[in-house]
DNA sequence: TCTTTTTACGCAATCGATTGTGCAGAACTA
DNA sequence: TAGTTCTGCACAATCGATTGCGTAAAAAGA
C-alpha cells in the first residue's frame, strides 16, 4: 500500500503534495479541524499512517509558542515520597499530551536556583516545584511570577506569598500524629522535627505541641531537636541527643520516617524496647515503614494525588490566564504499626 | 542601563534592530562564534542579558533538527537504584545542555511500549532504557534502531541483539555474593532469584550455582525460587516457599534488597536467628540496607555511573553517527553487614 | 603601491506546523 | 430563480534561530 519514504522524515508537505491538498488542510485533518471533510480527513491519516508520519513537536511547539512541557523541579528523586510525586505528575502530563522534564535541586539552594533558571530557559509550559530543604527565602522564585510561567508549589512551599500551593494540613497531621502516642499512654513525647524554616516541619511541630497542650501534657522544649536534612545520620544523631538528656521519654514523633527508621535502629541498639519503653511515630509511611523492626507507625502522604492535582492545577492555570492564588489542602491518615500500638 | 522591553520576548531581531545588526550576526555572537568580531560579541551580549533574552530552544531545535533532549525510559522510579540511574543521566544530560524527559513502565510491557512510541515521537536526541520486568522479547525496539535514535540499555537490558549497554557483571555479583556467605560458613545456601527472563536475574543465579559448584557444594533445586517483582510480597512468600521446603538452609542469597528486607522481616517472625540461623544477602545496597535490623548484607550497585555513561554513551553516539555496538561492563562490590557477618 | 588573505558581517533560505482570511461551489431559504 | 448560508479547502504569513554563501573593508605580503 504505502510504500516506504526512505531516509527523510515524512511532514505534512509530503503528504499535502502527494494527495494535492494544501499543507494547512493536512494539518487541520490530523487534527481533527471541522472544517475538514471527513472523506479527506481520512484519506490524509491513512496516507499518514502509511507512510510513518510524525509529527514534528518542534515545529508545532515553535509556532504554537508552547513548549508543550512541565518542568519538575523536587529535592531528590530517590525519596519515595517525591518519586511518587513525580509519578502523579507524569500521569497527567501524559494524558493532556504533555511531557515531563525534571531536575532535582540536590536540597542545595543554588542548584534550586540554576535548574529552576534552565527550566524556565527551556521555556517550559508550567512548573511543579518542591523547595529545596535549605531555601529560606522565596526571592529566586520572583521572576517567575512576573513572566507567565504556571507555577504549583507542592509539599515544601514558601511559607509566604499569594501562591498555588498543593499541600498537607501538617499542623493537622502532627497532631494526630501525637494524639496516637499519646492515646498509646505516652507521656513523655519528644520530636524530630525538620529544618524549622520550612512551612511543613513547622506545622508539624505546632502540630505536635498543640496535641501535648490539649491533652494536659507539658512541653519540654529540651525534648525538641531540629535536624537540617532528616536523613539517617541525622535521625541517630538527634535520637541520642535526645537520649543524652537524660529526661523521661516514652514516645518520639519523628518528622519523616527515614530519620524514624534510622532512630529506631539505634533506640534498639541502646537496649530500649519499642513500643513497650518509647514508642515511635514516623511520618510519610514510605515503604520502608513496613521493612523495619519493629514496623513503622506513620503519617499517610497522598503524594501522588498531590502531583496529579498540582498538574491539573498547572494545565488549567495556563488555559484559564490568570487563576486566583489557590491553596489546596489534602488529608492524611495515621497508620498505626507495632512501633507505636501497645494495645 | 537596559530599558525594559515589555510584556512581549525578546528575539535576536529585536537585539539584531537595536544594535544595526543583522539576526544572524547576533545568533552568532551569542553562541561565540569566531567569525563576530570581539567587541560586537560582546556589546550583543550585554545588551541580551540587560534585555532579559532568552533563546527560544524551539526555534533553535526545529532549525537543528535536534530536540536536544535525552528520554529516559525506567521501570519504576522510585526505585532507589533507578532514581540513582536517573540521576547520573541527569548530571551528565545537563552539563552538555540536554534535557532529560523519564517515563516509566512500571514494569509493564503495554506501557513500556507506549512510551517508547510517545518518547520517538517527541524526537529525543536519543534515549536511555532499563527494560520493564515484564519484558521477554524485543521486537518493540526495533523500530527504533531503524531510526536514527541512539538507544543505550542500562541494567535490564535485552538479552540478544548487537545493542549499546551499560552493565554489571552480574554473573560475577552473584558467584561474589555466594562465596561471601560460604565464607561465613554457610553450606546450605538457597537463592531467591528474579524473573529470569531477564538477564540480570539469569546472571546472578549463575553466578550463585557456580559459586556452589567451585566450593564443592551441592546445587539443590529445590532452595532456588523465583519471583516476578522481587517486592515485599513476593519476598516473604518466596521465603516462607524456602521455609517451607523443611530442608536444611543455613544462608539465603536474594535477588534484590527489597525481597531480602522483607524476607528478613519474616525470617525473624519465625523465630529464626540471623545471621547465626541463617545468614543473608541482599543485591544494590539501597539504603534500606542500614535500616533494617539486622543491617542487610549486599552487592554495590554503581547506578549513578551507570547513568552517567549511559547519557555519555548516547551523546557520544548521536556525533559520531554509527558507533559499534558496546557493553560497557562496571564492577561491584560485597558490603558486609551483621546480616551475613557470623566473625 | 598593488595584490592576496583575513576578518567581520549581511542576505536569504531553511526547519515544519499552524492559523486568519478569502473564496469557490453546494445546499438551502424565500 | 435570485439571494443567502454553509462546506471545504487554499494562500500566505508567521513562530525564531541557524547557516551556507557572498562581499566589503582591513591587514598582510610582495
Amino acid at each position: 500500500m504505502g510504500e516506504l519514504k526512505p531516509k527523510k522524515e515524512v511532514t505534512i508537505y509530503d503528504l499535502a503534495q502527494e494527495l494535492k491538498l494544501s499543507p494547512s488542510t493536512v494539518s487541520r485533518a490530523l487534527r481533527n479541524h471541522h472544517s475538514v471533510g471527513k472523506t479527506t480527513r481520512n484519506t490524509v491519516k491513512q496516507l499518514a499512517k502509511d507512510w510513518g508520519y510524525r509529527r514534528n513537536s518542534m515545529a508545532a511547539n515553535l509556532r504554537k509558542r508552547d513548549s508543550n512541557t512541565i518542568g519538575v523541579l523536587v529535592s531528590w528523586i530517590g525519596q519515595p515520597f517525591q518519586a511518587r510525586l513525580i509519578s502523579g505528575v507524569e500521569e497527567v502530563a501524559k494524558e493532556h499530551g504533555y511531557n515531563v522534564i525534571i531536575s532535582q535541586s540536590r536540597d542545595s539552594v543554588s542548584l534550586e536556583k540554576e535548574n529552576l533558571k534552565a527550566l524556565f530557559d527551556s521555556r517550559v509550559s508550567g512548573m511543579v516545584i518542591s523547595l529545596a530543604m535549605e531555601s529560606e527565602s522565596y526571592e529566586h522564585f520572583d521572576f517567575l511570577y512576573e513572566s507567565d510561567t504556571p507555577v504549583v508549589f507542592v509539599d515544601r512551599t514558601p511559607k509566604i506569598g499569594e501562591l498555588q500551593r498543593v499541600v498537607i494540613d501538617n499542623y493537622d497531621a502532627g497532631y494526630k500524629a501525637t494524639l496516637h502516642l499519646i492515646e498509646q499512654g505516652c507521656q513523655h513525647i519528644a520530636h524530630v522535627g525538620g529544618a524549622q524554616h520550612q512551612d511543613i516541619y513547622d506545622g508539624r511541630q505546632r502540630g505536635y505541641r498543640e496535641a501535648l497542650v490539649t491533652s494536659g501534657l507539658s512541653v519540654d522544649e529540651k525534648l525538641i531537636v531540629h535536624g537540617q536534612e532528616l536523613n539517617m545520620t541525622e535521625g541517630i544523631g538527634l535520637t541520642k541527643r535526645l537520649l543524652d538528656t537524660n529526661l523521661p521519654i516514652d514516645g518520639i514523633f519523628y518528622a519523616n520516617d527515614q530519620s524514624a527508621a534510622s532512630g529506631i535502629s539505634y533506640l534498639k541498639e541502646q537496649g530500649i524496647r519499642i513500643p513497650e519503653d518509647i514508642a515511635v511515630m514516623g511520618f510519610n509511611d514510605d515503604p520502608i515503614c513496613q521493612l523495619i523492626d519493629p514496623p513503622l507507625s506513620s503519617i499517610t502522604h497522598p503524594a501522588r494525588i498531590m502531583g496529579q492535582i498540582a498538574a491539573q492545577r498547572v494545565l488549567r492555570i495556563k488555559e484559564e490566564s490568570k487563576l486566583v492564588p489557590q491553596t489546596v489542602v489534602l488529608g492524611t491518615e495515621v497508620v498505626g504499626r507495632a512501633s507505636s500500638l501497645r494495645s
